[in-house]
DNA sequence: CTATTTGCAAACCCTTTGCAAAAAT
DNA sequence: ATTTTTGCAAAGGGTTTGCAAATAG
């Protein structure tokens, strides 16, 4: 939680409460999509422009603390991206859920260095079922 | 190519000339973004409509015959989906490259399962690098 | 012949931009 | 004191929608 601190720190960028406040609603867990975000924002600042909430989201994108997750259905959900993980992903309501990267995932990661001679410096696994928990037998 | 047909009809839609011209282009690999596709297919029909393009994207993406790839660097890119593959995707300029599915990608997908106990439909795999053949040095 | 698809134009988001005031370092 | 950030309102751009004419099966 305050550990998020440092990483602002690191990248010069100011420590505002909005900001923190993305940044605590994003380390929930919760996969947001904007919107949601935005309103989960409104909660501890009612007055806060949605004009804010973008610009924070493109400039922890840039850095490389936030990322998007397109689920190919309902909108694109937001990732803090602390430590490497995989999503499982509805297909039919667009929740996202966290999964591990088990060794396999590495060992993919290192075969396809070998294979492509490049450094890859993010992997991003999606798993896609079609249906889940909040949305069974539809 | 022509086996795009038995694709379209098993989902009982429409063989129609620009359906067929933007399935082609899609299976040309070229990962285009929207308005990259648009204008390929202008080529073929100058008079086509961004909407006819925009509402058979949206029916392909229902029918599961194509995906969009979010790039995290412009525009996201589209993706038609016969066999299972991974995306490198250049961090710097967002080219796209198919990648092959070697067995531990489908050990992991096994082991999630597992885990997460439910059939996984689909496991899309994007490894990130920072710079690819068209933007060296950069 | 019936159902789907196309194309046009308008409507509709979501996201970005410009700028002055406020806040952070 | 300097630089970044915020918030507002307006602009921008991509995507969707409604409807009549055309096309596929």
């Amino acid at each position: 939680m305050t550990d998020l601190i440092p990483y602002l720190k690191e990248r010069r960028l100011k420590v505002t409460p909005q900001r923190m406040s993305i940044l605590k609603i994003l380390n929930r867990c919760t996969h947001p999509s904007v919107d949601e975000l935005y309103e989960e924002i409104q909660k501890d600042f009612p007055s806060i422009s949605l004009a804010t909430v973008y610009k924070n989201l493109n400039i922890l994108k840039e850095t490389g603390m936030v990322f998007e997750i397109s689920t190919n259905a309902g909108k694109p959900r937001l990732d803090i991206n602390i430590y490497p993980h995989a999503h499982i992903i509805c297909k039919h309501c667009g929740s996202v859920e966290d999964a591990e990267f088990m060794k396999s995932a590495y060992l993919y990661q290192k075969e396809l260095e070998k294979k492509s001679m490049r450094k890859i410096t993010k992997l991003d696994i999606t798993a896609t079922v079609d249906s889940c928990g909040r949305c069974q037998n539809l």
